[in-house]
DNA sequence: TAGATTGTTAATCGATTAACAATC
DNA sequence: TAGATTGTTAATCGATTAACAATC
């Protein structure tokens, strides 16, 4: 359950170029293929997706399976989301175009850093962290990314449960305790690559 | 065995908090309650990577744990990695911290826009995309990151595997084919956010 | 000793794969 | 019809959890 979740954002991807390609119907078999995935395992994937079932000998219909995975995913929902440290990579992911495609609108940033608070990254404005929870509370906004140094990872946790947030997604190096309440999904860049590295030097 | 894999990073962080806090030793039945983790799961993600059994009532020599998971981990290799695309999210791999004290370094940029091209970005040179292929192969670089728009990451993927590479960290949201002998690992920022999204909505 | 904690063996659970029937 | 492709039911596999014995 959770891993056909996992995989659906693959399928999308391709989908979405066969659609821009101009292939009217898709068959899970030729997917597998192209993906190097188990056809039963796409098949399995797609019947739990789709609404209209696939046709034999013909597949799904391109554009309507496109659609239900958008729905299923939730990409057609708009959600958007607050920022917390406006760094290197905070900066980043502020102006990140690839987000709006998938529904999603980081609204704000905030920092304690002076020489950051004020300006506009990507069109979205920094606030001092100390309105972050007024401010956070005002929109209703109820994602929060945290991208400071680990040390503070958890204490800006804190504030963002304070501020109302329920879904966190965390690039800070570090463990951050949470009410139950509270979603986290933690972003590991370096440990990521790391583990690639390992794969390739092991062969 | 994977699923132990992706969990030692987590470990790992809280282990490295604990040894700075100067806990002598860590009980994996603590670290568990911690972590909310299954108990039993953590003793034997610990067992599987540990060179010294833990001692009952004691747990684990925390330096000793550390250790062994770095060694485990491949964090105490030194490795080095190139990246195409020197874009927004390109710019901040380039110069992001955290891959030091993961043993990893990208060496190098590569880009099309003769804007970039000359550029030193946090201390690392962006060469033309067009010295790839031979420059890679001198220094004898293993991982590349591509962090192009999604429809230039095939091609992109194809230049880096003729060069040499054998491990691609993939950041454009499009699905790329590959040879058999070259791992890759794909990361879909906004398809990540959005799943965290789907999370909170759904409650 | 008693209690906490580890390590191991068996049971459970979920996800993947295999086999096959159904259908355009 | 024949063949490709789907959908479903059963078998396999791996990972997690439960139960319990071992040890400091």
């Amino acid at each position: 359950m959770k891993s056909t979740l996992s995989r659906l954002p693959v399928y999308y991807c391709y989908v979405q170029d066969r659609l821009k390609e101009g292939q009217e119907y898709i068959s899970s078999s030729v997917m597998a293929e192209s993906l190097s995935l188990n056809p039963v395992l796409v098949r399995k994937d797609l019947a739990s997706v789709s609404s209209a079932p696939g046709r034999p000998k013909m597949g799904f219909r391109t554009s309507q399976l496109l659609q239900d995975m958008k729905t299923y995913l939730g990409y057609d929902n708009y959600n958007e989301a607050v920022l917390v440290g406006v760094g290197g990579l905070g900066k980043t992911l502020l102006q990140y175009p690839g987000f709006k495609n998938y529904g999603l609108d980081v609204v704000a940033g905030f920092d304690v850093d002076e020489h950051v608070v004020g300006q506009i990254v990507g069109g979205k404005p920094v606030y001092n962290v100390s309105k972050m929870e007024k401010l956070v509370k005002r929109l209703g906004v109820k994602l929060g990314i945290i991208a400071v140094p680990g040390p503070q990872a958890q204490g800006v946790a804190d504030q963002l449960v304070a501020s109302g947030i329920k879904g966190i997604w965390n690039f800070a190096p570090a463990h951050i305790d949470l009410p139950a309440d509270v979603a986290i999904r933690n972003e590991n860049l370096a440990a990521s690559l790391a583990a690639l590295s390992k794969l390739v030097s092991k062969e």
